[in-house]
DNA sequence: TCAACATTTCAATACTAATGGAGATGTTGA
DNA sequence: TCAACATCTCCATTAGTATTGAAATGTTGA
């Protein structure tokens, strides 16, 4: 991922709803959501969404397709998981005392093994009457 | 990590100045530099340093200490780490089809591993000048 | 073709962030 | 104490972002 890219993707995750958007399409998975289905959760006006929802889009977070009269949105997962890779990589630059806590912190509470195989395949990690407040164990 | 601490975390990030001076202060190590010094490397008067450094110390990515008249900047390490945790678990939710070819780009090509222990003390990873552009093997 | 619907686009407004310069603050060495 | 230095704070300006409501676009089912 190229450093223009990462600051538009770090641009786009550093608004309440657009990172709330996000955890909900992660959550929906590669059928995605409607953009309705999604204002109605975070209780959005269409306007604010559609704002929203292309800001994301340029970011290459999200793609959209139509159906019916409904617009998908569905996560972009390689822009995510490139970005992920970028503040690894880029960033940490292999400094072990910044990634493995990450690892460690990822795993441990996480109610998934993220890099193994034994992953299922639909986790659900995510509710969103969780988004607001934090779970159990944090502070990084 | 919190939601509203990512949220400010991202938005540190998201800007060009910001993100640099983060690089340069991960390939600086704990020893950090002084603001003048990364102004210098950024070609940044002081005044817009200060800004950009509070910004990054309100959102916790980097602290300061006073040596002399210099004033040290550092990168707070555990927040790093804590957003990066944030992603994978939080954001991404425990699908490996998110997490696992973050890992495995961060590995590849990456001059270090990161998770193991045999990973290098001070790997200087990141050069200044390769920041511009990019590397050899990215595109998420 | 038409009404109802889902979503986007547009325009006005308010807010927040970024920049550059001038001056203030704190530190050093003489 | 004082001049030189490093950095910060304040101010004005400019640019960009978020929000709202109204209108436009495209889709469906009758």
């Amino acid at each position: 991922m190229r450093e223009d890219q990462a600051l538009l993707a770090f641009a786009a995750l550093s608004q309440e709803h657009r990172l709330r958007i996000i955890r909900l399409l992660v959550e929906a998975g590669p059928e995605g959501m409607a953009a309705g289905a999604l204002g109605e959760k975070l209780g959005a006006g269409s306007s604010k969404m559609s704002f929203h929802l292309s800001h994301l889009e340029q970011a290459g977070l999200v793609r959209s397709h139509r159906d019916g009269r409904l617009i998908i949105y569905a996560v972009e997962v390689a822009t995510l998981s490139g970005l992920i890779a970028f503040l690894l990589k880029d960033c940490c630059g292999g400094r072990p005392e910044i990634c493995a806590p990450a690892f460690a912190e990822a795993r441990a509470e996480g109610p998934i093994k993220c890099s193994g195989p034994e992953a299922p395949k639909h986790p659900r990690l995510i509710s969103a009457d969780r988004l607001p407040g934090e779970s159990v164990a944090e502070e990084a």
